[in-house]
DNA sequence: ATGCCTCAGCTCCTGAGA
């Protein structure tokens, strides 16, 4: 099987481009995040039509998540079960034998703000969540953008970015702990080339210097790890013309679909 | 540069993203 992440930046616009991916790339699963879309417009047709499946949970502007699967979904849980929030950012489902978590984490803005509060608060939901998961369903994949880089080698100027958002130490802790649940980083699993990254910003030229960030992550479990074959990111359609500012990131693994 | 680009929306500016 094939799992993949992507955070597109508007369905409205990259819808095309993730027609297009996914009949180049015909994945097992792909989460999305960052929608921006309600659920009355969400484009459940188009998916269908290309054999996909689609679980949903969006809001206007903002945030917004989606599940699709060549499988059925099953069990599908919105958001963080005792964590009241009003941003859609969680999307979880069994497809098959493995217990699949798509999620689009709190961005932070900068350490110290209201909104690296929430992110903290966020993170400890998600990890006191994710452990029950873990517990009912061994075969867990937690995918999605997290907004955190694991350490200086996800960063393209570690020196200039030191303590930066996605870069502190508190938000590393909190990846780290979902690490300790008995999760794996799929992509550190395989030789990778340096400078390596899922998020370039809009400005500055930013992805043709490779100025970057790896912040977009396939977590999986322990009993996922040994079946795990290939992780990569997929920089193609970063080139589109019109392009999502983060790139796809996807994990085979060997499940029978 | 509290800048740079992109997207959504009470749309010709602002907030947010990362």
């Amino acid at each position: 099987m094939k799992f993949a992440t992507w955070n597109v930046n508007s369905l409205t616009v990259r819808l095309p481009q993730v027609l297009a991916w996914l009949q180049s790339n015909p994945v097992d699963v792909l989460v999305l995040q960052e929608t921006k879309t309600t659920d009355d417009k969400f484009p459940a047709d188009a998916f269908s039509a290309l054999g996909y499946q689609a679980q949903w949970f969006g809001q206007k502007t903002y945030n917004g998540v989606a599940l699709l699967s060549r499988a059925s979904a099953t069990d599908v849980i919105k958001n963080i079960p005792d964590f009241a929030d009003d941003m859609a950012r969680v999307i979880c489902a069994t497809v098959g034998s493995t217990r699949v978590i798509g999620a689009y984490f709190p961005n932070g803005q900068a350490p110290g703000s209201d909104k690296f509060e929430y992110k903290m608060e966020w993170l400890k939901s998600l990890r006191a969540w994710v452990k029950k998961e873990l517990e009912l369903h061994p075969q867990l994949v937690l995918m999605g953008d997290y907004n955190i880089t694991f350490d200086d080698s996800d960063v393209w100027d570690p020196e200039g970015l030191r303590d930066q958002i996605h870069c502190t130490e508190e938000e590393r802790y909190h990846l780290r702990a979902l690490i300790a649940l008995g999760l794996h980083d799929s992509y550190r699993l395989f030789e990778q080339a340096p400078k390596a990254y899922s998020w370039w910003d809009y400005r500055d030229f930013a992805f043709r210097r490779n100025r970057g960030l790896r912040i977009d992550h396939i977590l999986i479990s322990n009993a996922l790890k040994p079946l795990a074959r290939a992780c990569h990111i997929d920089l193609a359609p970063r080139k589109n013309e019109r392009p999502s500012d983060h790139a796809p990131v996807v994990l085979e693994i060997e499940i029978a679909a």
